[in-house]
RNA sequence: GCGCCGCUAGCUCAACUGGCAGAGCAACUGACUCUUAAUCAGUAGGUUGAAGGUUCGAUUCCUUCGCGGCGCACCA
């Protein structure tokens, strides 16, 4: 049956609940009950009509017998059998027999158990809260298609449950990392989205433009530099849950739109942010699990503590079997183009190694670490090692061969810094389209002088994943961003009556940036 | 950007080497007052993603395009 003909029939039905002076879109309905709640009960619940309960959800079944029937109702707790026969509903049965699937319901009457077994609502009383004109997909099969799974996020929320666990699971895990930070005194701040300079990472901004202002502005890559002014002003520890935006390619772990929780601390340094992150992500992970070990694509993952570190120049080292501490640039080019990691002809050798290590050393990094020893080149916002001139206090934790996070101990001496921006700057004249760009009113923020401080940037939506087992960051995101649909296929069946102003769907992104190449882009823990 | 795969009824999927587009669920009509993938009897439902080509004949083969998935590449 086409899909006109079911919406049809299913607005001929809207036209009898009228008929029956029944307003098919309720104002109001107050449930005593969740259907979970009453699952729980167990053993308790008995044969004999008990409780008077009232509830509200999507109907996701019917069966219907005559004059009796049954239906399981879907709340946003779980499903429950509900029950409706003739001789209890009287005249309220005609509307029993008007329902579809996907209707919204309020039911009310005494819960029971029936013969088979099963916990189910015998309803007195039936509201329509809301009726359904486009049926849904077959309970038994169920929405399996990807592509309407993303760009239908609300039938994929209500066919498929498990994905609101995984949901509620990224809820929680923004909570107990909020929590966890308020309980150590940092303070949650707001920093501008909208950016008139773009900084505190590598990668090519999205482009808007204010009106008023007459000005360009940047969807922030990050919002690292505005913490640390935060610093300089003497909020000694403060965070973001950042929405980061960047202009790049997409894939299993990359999305244009993310979600990065940074945080800073006055006095400490990357040492100090290894143990909050460390206590951080292995406390979040245990909240919102249970446990330390978190299964993740079929291969164990433990965040028990202490996690090993690794230093990236040993692992390289021992890799290609030659020492590649003094970052030597004709040794890591030759070594580069032996192992066939070498991407761009002007890469430093600091990219170079760094370009070694994510394909021979990172894949095999599967359990929580902490890699350490980064070449100064790739970063501008870090201060150099006390201990080994040619590298950087900073680590990134990698878990499943994935970034996941990347801290330092923030660079507060501005002439080291302006310097770092100076090079930078040289990178860009030279081509490269994400080095970063000097920040004047940043340096200025320095001069004032800002405390030793470390900070840490923490994806959260790839942490996500690893606590839902996702294979995909689009599993992990409400709704990912797809190409429009064809404007035909928006408005199919919505004409099927009074379907009006359907076709009039928005005009495409007003966005500048075209698609273009589909430029890469840095891990997001890259600040 | 490249490669592979997919797109058929509302949903999930078939259709052999090119030979009348099918099934299950959902829907509709009827029967049925404890069913549960309810059952039984019947009915209806298709621009096979789009356009073009080859052919007597295309869901099937070819070309281009669209959308999606996976992989690779890119990836300070």
């Amino acid at each position: 049956m086409s899909l006109d003909e079911l919406m049809r029939q299913r607005r001929a039905k809207l036209a009898q609940w009228r008929a029956l002076g029944v307003e098919p879109y309720a104002y109001r309905f107050e449930p005593t009950h969740r259907a979970a709640d009453l699952l729980a009960r167990g053993d308790a619940v008995t044969t004999e009509p008990g409780e008077q309960v009232r509830l509200a959800g999507r109907v996701m079944t019917l069966r219907a017998h005559g004059k009796a029937g049954f239906a399981h109702l879907l709340d946003g707790s779980g499903r429950i059998q509900l029950y409706f026969r003739a001789d209890h509903l009287g005249d309220g049965f005609r509307r029993y027999e008007l329902l579809d699937v996907g209707d919204w319901i309020g039911v009310a009457g005494p819960l029971f158990r029936t013969r088979t077994g099963e916990i189910t609502v015998r309803v007195d009383g039936l509201e329509l809260l809301a009726k359904a004109v486009r049926p849904l997909p077959d309970d038994w099969h169920g929405l399996r298609d990807p592509e309407t799974r993303f760009r239908q996020r609300y039938a994929d929320l209500f066919m498929n449950l498990e994905v609101r666990d995984v949901f509620r699971r990224r809820a929680r895990l923004v909570s107990t990392c909020r929590s966890f930070l308020d309980g150590r005194g940092y303070l949650e701040v707001e920093t501008p989205v909208l950016q008139p300079l773009y900084g505190g990472a590598f990668a090519r901004p999205f482009v808007t433009r204010h009106h008023a202002l007459d000005m360009e502005l940047f969807l922030r890559i990050s919002n690292e530099l505005y913490l640390k002014r935060l610093i300089v002003g003497g909020l000694e520890r403060v965070y973001e849950f950042s929405r980061d935006f960047r202009n790049e390619g997409i894939d299993r772990t990359h999305s244009p739109e993310f979600t990065m929780l940074e945080f800073y601390q006055a006095f400490a340094d990357v040492h100090d942010m290894m143990e909050v992150t460390e206590s951080l992500l292995s406390e979040a992970v245990e909240r919102v699990t249970g446990g330390t070990t978190v299964s993740y694509q079929g291969q164990p993952l433990e965040f028990a503590r202490p996690w090993p570190r690794v230093s990236m120049l040993d692992e390289v080292s021992q890799r290609v079997s030659e020492r590649v501490d003094d970052l030597d640039p004709e040794r890591l080019r030759r070594l580069a183009e032996r192992h066939g990691t070498e991407s761009r002809p002007g890469e430093g050798p600091g990219a170079l190694l760094d370009g070694l290590f994510s394909a021979l050393v990172q894949p095999s990094l599967v359990r929580p670490c902490f890699v350490v020893d980064y070449p100064i080149e790739i970063s501008p916002l870090a201060r150099s090692s006390r201990t080994r001139p040619a590298v950087v206090e900073r680590f990134e934790v990698i878990v499943a061969g994935v970034e996941l996070a990347n801290a330092f101990s923030e660079q507060n001496d501005p002439d080291a810094q302006r310097r770092a921006f100076e090079h930078q700057m040289a990178r860009r004249a030279s081509g490269d389209e994400e080095a970063q760009v000097m920040d004047h009113d940043y340096l200025r923020a320095l001069e004032y002088g800002m405390p030793p401080a470390g900070g840490v940037g923490i994806g959260i939506d790839r942490l996500t994943m690893l606590v839902t087992d996702a294979r995909s960051i689009r599993d992990v995101v409400l709704f990912p961003q797809l190409r429009p649909e064809e404007g035909r296929a928006e408005m199919d069946g919505a004409l099927a009556e009074g379907g009006e102003g359907a076709g009039a769907s928005p005009p495409g992104p007003a966005t500048g940036e075209p698609r273009a190449r589909a430029a890469p882009r840095p891990e997001p823990g890259a600040r």
